[in-house]
DNA sequence: TAGATTGTTAATCGATTAACAATC
DNA sequence: TAGATTGTTAATCGATTAACAATC
């Protein structure tokens, strides 16, 4: 991995190309072009093959892509095709939301286990995720790492969990608290979904 | 409003701007140059003077910004001063996590109705929000119409909603659902929030 | 083969950064 | 006044689009 320099631009329209192709596969479709995959996805059909090519070319010329390998190819420069562990910090509503319903293994995740201060929650279990309770977190990632910290407990919180998670370890933080946590003073990975930023231009948009 | 055009890199950081200056003005900082306020969000002072210059200059030489009264001239950009009426549909974990814990109001919205299709569910209150059946939704919104519709129900059931909110006539949908709306299609705003995208991306920066 | 579509190079477009005169 | 910092213009950089030879 890593050989080259893929831009920003480009990785964030890896996932969008990814979901694209699983639901033509789960079509039954077997081939597509870069126009059609355009057309689906509000790209130009340029912007496909320059995107593909950072990686090497998948297609052939006069067919297209077949979806199938095109998909694998896709799936194994994102990672999804392996499983990466995750924990989730804090149970509240945000957080049984993201236990019992989003689907972890689609995006290379496995969420192992769930942490959370509050004793009703603790020793209990969502689906088949143990709640353990807060403080046995270094003394449990020590004994299980896990790749990625889920960050939604209440955002007064989340400046020393990230500091904290990052210190012992973790790979990647996915943090939903609204606080802006920087990747180069933690030096994980950090993927922020800010809610708030979303909401605010779609207030913007509806506003003018 | 609606002069001039605004790209879309400059209105995807005006949140960015808003929650910093929020922060400043807790903080009790009364005034703030452009590399200050740079540093603080990872932008450089040139972009940040390039940005405002967008909307008219609202620094003054040699002294900076004054916090209180740029953090008024972002909100009204955004249009955050204003109040706009949303409504959610889907009142799962997510849709409860929402009612509960999303500070609303600080993105310039007031959630004033949920809906749902589980009989358990209708006609209860989450805090002071109504939960009514959806098969109301249409004469509800005659009655009382709200500006946005919040889509935080099963992915199957996604298109069609979408569709039908659109036809009704809310000016912006904020979808939760990982189905991509078009606005072009719709003829609404759109604010997608795809976790699964966002995971997906952490998922190759781990894997890098 | 003829038609279709890729991969890639070149051209365009837009966004970011640098520089600096204006001025508080 | 002298120092600081803006707003804006020009230069640079990067990303998108167009074009087309290669070729399946």
């Amino acid at each position: 991995m890593s050989e080259r320099y893929i831009s920003p631009s480009v990785i964030r329209r890896l996932p969008k190309y990814h979901r694209c192709l699983k639901e033509l596969q789960r079509n039954g479709v077997g081939r597509v072009s870069s126009s059609v995959l355009a057309h689906n996805l509000g790209f130009t059909a340029s912007q496909v093959r320059q995107d593909f090519s950072c990686f090497g070319g998948f297609g052939q010329q006069g067919y297209g892509y077949n979806v199938e390998s095109l998909l694998a190819e896709i799936a194994s420069i994102i990672g999804v095709d392996k499983t990466h562990s995750a924990a989730i910090i804090g149970v509240g509503h945000l957080g049984h939301a993201l236990v019992n319903n989003f689907r972890f293994a689609t995006c290379g995740f496995e969420l192992t286990v769930a942490f959370d201060a509050n004793p009703e929650l603790i020793g209990t279990k969502i689906g088949d995720v143990y709640i353990r309770d807060i403080k046995e977190l270094e003394s449990y990632f020590e004994e299980a790492p896990f790749d990625v910290a889920i960050l939604t407990m209440p955002r007064e919180l989340a400046r020393d969990m990230a500091r904290k998670v990052a210190d012992m370890g973790v790979r990647g933080i996915w943090n939903f608290t609204n606080v802006d946590l920087s990747e180069e003073e933690l030096g994980v990975s950090i993927e922020n979904v800010h809610f708030a930023d979303s909401l605010k231009i779609l207030c913007y948009e509806i506003s003018k």
